[in-house]
DNA sequence: ATTTGTCACGAAAACGTTTTCGTGTTAAAA
DNA sequence: TTTTAACACGAAAACGTTTTCGTGACAAAT
């Protein structure tokens, strides 16, 4: 087993110093050529690579992103994590992961643990249990310090930094444009209790698109569902919980959610009502997930762009590490959500 | 804009040493109380935190581990890195993500950006190009470089290193064993070509299971695709692929697919071929992946633990950098795949 | 013969820690 | 009064780099 070489074994070997080595290999001209092919053909054949830690040491910089994420297995958050990876890696950065499982202590200690030096910035996307609490106080000691964060999706205005984010509002409304256009007049939703902000935009958009076009919005066709609850691992209560939308109300005639799972939770209970999609109720769901495509029928979505929205994320942080001039002129990318029809609507 | 307190800050507005700073913080008996008070006092009060890469540089370890799977948007994968995660945090390491995208070439290059310092040691999967190649050069080289690999799902035998696979015979082995005990005698096969070594274990398990039950494997069952192809973008294709195999044998009474997709574009086909679910073909897929859950029917599957290999993998991987001990003895570990039975056989 | 200049290289500092070893001061023991 | 021991702290090395600055040797110019 033969450990990594570095410049002061080289150095020995050859009976040289390390600065000449170091230099040697970076071709300097302070070198004479006699001594840079020595070196060099030494260096490659006990295949010399600079020490990264050594060198972040010295440079302050560790070309190391932080992306903290409340749940990695998600299509959507995996999705922005290659685009992150991507852009990282096309710029010379590598990235480490962080997930606060949605919990507002794991979120703090993780930042806590990568923020002593081990990344240049953080990209983030903030955990329920925080945007409950309201508790910021992580991101605003992070960003004192001088440690820039981009924030996607779930954001929040309390903080100043780059964000990245999709137009949730635009998305749902046209969404339920789209809905009403094919026709549907008693337009149902199932969304989420309004702390986490994409919910709520979400809810406004389908309520802008109700008045656009004269529809009263009846609180009877909103349902609020409490996403604290793990749907995900007990998909009957989810379908328990939707039943009586469908129960006291027999004129839906299209749904919105404001996610894939509701959606589509939405769908099979309507069809165990009897209904036929699209014919007697049309739905569009809200993500970026894999379910829809393989729906059956097919449901319509708004997307989300997850990669577009992690490539987007990771050049802003990166612009802003490599930019010396330090704006403090903070932006906020908006990403367009469009609707992606399938058959679940008309 | 605060920048981050380091020792020798402490040290001169304290008028100590920084040596004395350091040993007041861990507490040391060296140091008199009326010291230590007055140090950590105020290094509290400015938050200061050891360095995290002047802590790597000195004791040569980083506490980082790093993974380099082929697709981060795959629920297997997702939910690997999910458990390495957990543990990696349980026992104080952070984890670094590389993707390879299926690719040989930036399967290396992302192994030699972190095998430079920048991690303790590697928890992989190999890419089906280099699979395919069979150059595992970066392997042995990582490896004699004193840098640990634990390889899970696709490993392979050429290198000798810690290991975690599932039992990709014995689950293929027991859905079909399972299809035959539920009545069927003429089981398709949805397999990949041979070089994933994944494919090939459940091709023989499936072979496997015929024989002990004195079926005669016919070749015009078995559809071997090209999994090089990425069927996910373009699913209308790979039913194209499947379709042959209903048309020209109509006495399939079930079907056993190697991956989710397959499966179910497979049950997709099968009824589109008028045939009922589970009365007519039976169908078990192969996975971790969420499609099954919510196909309708649900689907019957052969589970790939995805998190638990995580975990497993972590521990492996941690127990070898911390216990010097049993050196040069690797394991590989056989996690059972089991069969999650839903609605998809009887 | 002296000055100047170029060349090729080495010493040392710096990044932020931890740890070993030495040392000056004071109090206790001889 | 002298020796010894305990105490409290500082200097320095080490981890592996890069870079600034200094310097000795030699050749060219004065």
């Amino acid at each position: 087993m033969k450990r990594k070489v570095t410049l002061k074994q080289i150095a020995k070997e050859l009976d040289v110093s390390i600065s000449t080595v170091s230099k040697a290999l970076r071709n300097s001209v302070e070198i004479s050529d006699d001594t840079k092919q020595k070196v060099q053909a030494f260096a490659k054949l006990y295949n010399y690579r600079p020490n990264n830690i050594a060198l972040s040491l010295k440079n302050r910089k560790t070309n190391t992103i932080g992306i903290i994420i409340p749940e990695i297995v998600h299509h959507f958050f995996s999705k922005v994590i290659r685009g992150v990876e991507l852009v990282a890696n096309q710029r010379g950065y590598n990235v480490i992961v962080g997930l606060s499982n949605e919990s507002f202590s794991k979120e703090v200690i993780n930042m806590q643990m990568l923020a002593n030096g081990s990344i240049d910035g953080f990209i983030l996307s903030i955990s329920k249990e925080t945007l409950q609490l309201q508790d910021y106080h992580h991101f605003d000691e992070t960003i004192s310090q001088g440690m820039p964060i981009v924030m996607f999706d779930r954001v929040v205005n309390e903080i100043e930094c780059d964000k990245v984010v999709i137009d949730d509002f635009q998305g749902a409304k046209s969404a339920v444009d789209h809905l009403i256009a094919k026709g549907a007049r008693n337009i149902a939703l199932i969304t989420t209790r309004d702390y986490v902000s994409v919910g709520k935009l979400r809810t406004q958009g389908y309520m802008e698109s109700l008045m656009n076009h004269q529809i009263d919005p009846k609180s009877e066709l909103i349902l609020k569902l409490d996403d604290s609850k793990n749907y995900e691992e007990d998909l009957d209560a989810l379908e328990q919980e939707i039943r009586p939308l469908f129960e006291s109300n027999d004129k839906i005639d299209a749904l919105f959610a404001v996610n894939e799972l509701y959606a589509l939770s939405a769908m099979k209970v309507a069809k165990s009502f009897g209904y036929q999609i699209p014919e007697d109720i049309q739905v569009v769901g809200f993500t970026d997930g894999v379910l829809s495509k393989h729906a059956s029928p097919s449901m319509s979505t708004v997307s989300q762009h997850g990669q577009e929205m992690g490539e987007k994320a990771a050049h802003l942080l990166i612009d802003r590490l490599e930019n010396e001039e330090d704006e403090e002129h903070y932006q906020t990318v908006i990403i367009p959500a469009d609707l992606v029809e399938r058959e679940s609507t008309k």
